[in-house]
DNA sequence: TTGCTCCGGTTATCAGACAACCTGCGCGCC
DNA sequence: GGCGCGCAGGTTGTCTGATAACCGGAGCAA
């Protein structure tokens, strides 16, 4: 419904020297175990303060990327996977990146909702069935519906009662929304049939509100797999090598 | 083999305060959209420098979970799950959440199991075998082999050819690894028989030479079952919902 | 109503200082 | 030579104060 993007605004030094650091320690300009450039040399290179590199310093430390020590310096974590689990959604270029996501989340999704036929509560199947409701009547209103979608979604991660199940399905769930509103940033929102679905999302209700894990792990990746296609992102492009 | 374990460092004020502020957002004692104190008051309330509030606030900004609006304050986001998703080692406090967690990695880890019998290289087969040896060295020598046991779920993630299926395998096992360090510190180490642990290790790894994913999901699931069964956490402790 | 300016408050950035800490070097002692 | 000790320089951690950029609302005029 939103008449224009949202304009991106500066990004302020911190965060662009962050990003700056993030990049080249990923690309394997700094190994690790490598010490950084003291502080005091970073700012000068950049030619910021102190401050703003301390600041830098300290988001790459909360993800896990760097260690600080004191009186030492600032080294590259050996395992740069430790605090938290990201994903680049600027950086997540090509189809293939987002072909691999797709597929994660089919993984998960698919196993919550197995998991929601064995354990939803009886006011799980409401609030579903409420959502698939909500749902026909923006697609009746000729509405997108994909606030619908997404509560749909998170309804079933619920019903599997797993929080960080749920957590991680969400986490997938936005980062995969922004990032093709990110890629195509007009263009082909939803394009083909919400009647469909639709229909996938009342296959997966079926299933569980039937209580059958296995029916409802198939449409629900039925239904991730469906919406990649949707997407355009079924074409294996192995021509792409080539880059 | 360690003797001694790693001492607890006295943390930074930084990262007192990063903490404190995450957990006061995540308890909802800051609303979603809701504006914090200013940096100014937050340093004088926790008898500290603005440049460290201004530091522990970067690492929330940077996690998503706060946005700062110069000129206006820094507010709570509305969904905090968009930037990164993490797990917090130092709160998996109860064996529910140990439990939860495990559940995840079972779903993931089967997940990469079975596409790794649909996808492997024969170079996969081959480093999948050295892995096996290696910890059957390992467990022949009296050690314990868990290096050896992380490349080989390293190696059979690595196997199904999804880069983020990857990284977040990697990324549970290491936080499980770290939590369950953490929580039984030194006792109840694998408790039990290493020969299991391998026999399972060959059943999956057999599966997945044999390209039978079904098999390759299910030995997994079993294998990442009975490593939960091994280290207690298979009980339904239902009881503690008094707390 | 609309547009404009002004002003207090807030974040962003800068500069400089001191404290806490680590590392390596040299010196004395055995 | 080998070993322990202390010192000096360098680095991160924290504090202080200042300035620029920006936001929000009040007030005012057309």
């Amino acid at each position: 419904m939103q008449k224009f993007d949202t304009i991106a605004k500066p990004q302020r030094l911190t965060d662009q020297i962050a990003q700056v650091l993030a990049e080249r320690i990923r690309d394997g300009q700094f190994l690790p175990g490598e010490r950084l450039p003291t502080e005091k040399d970073m700012a000068e290179l950049f030619g910021v303060s102190r401050s703003v590199v301390r600041e830098a310093v300290s988001m790459l430390k909360y993800d896990g990327l760097v260690e600080t020590r004191q009186g030492s310096g600032v080294f590259v974590n050996s395992n740069p996977n430790t605090r938290s689990f990201r994903i680049e959604c600027g950086l997540l270029g090509g189809n293939a990146d987002l072909r691999a996501v797709f597929e994660l989340r089919s993984i998960v999704e698919s196993a919550a909702a197995a998991l929601a036929a064995e354990r939803r509560a009886p006011e799980d199947i409401a609030i579903l069935r409420g959502h698939l409701e909500a749902m026909a009547t923006d697609i009746a209103a000729g509405r997108e519906g994909v606030d619908a979608d997404t509560a749909f979604h998170t309804a079933i991660a619920r019903a599997a009662d797993n929080a960080y199940l749920l957590r991680f399905a969400e986490f997938l769930g936005t980062s995969l929304r922004e990032a093709i509103r990110a890629a195509r940033s007009n263009s082909a929102r939803y394009p083909g049939t919400p009647d469909q679905v639709q229909d996938e999302h009342r296959a997966v209700f079926e299933a569980v509100a039937a209580g059958d894990p296995k029916a409802a792990g198939k449409a629900m990746r039925r239904h991730i797999e469906n919406a990649m296609r949707r997407l355009g992102l079924d074409i294996e492009e192995k021509l792409e090598e080539s880059e």
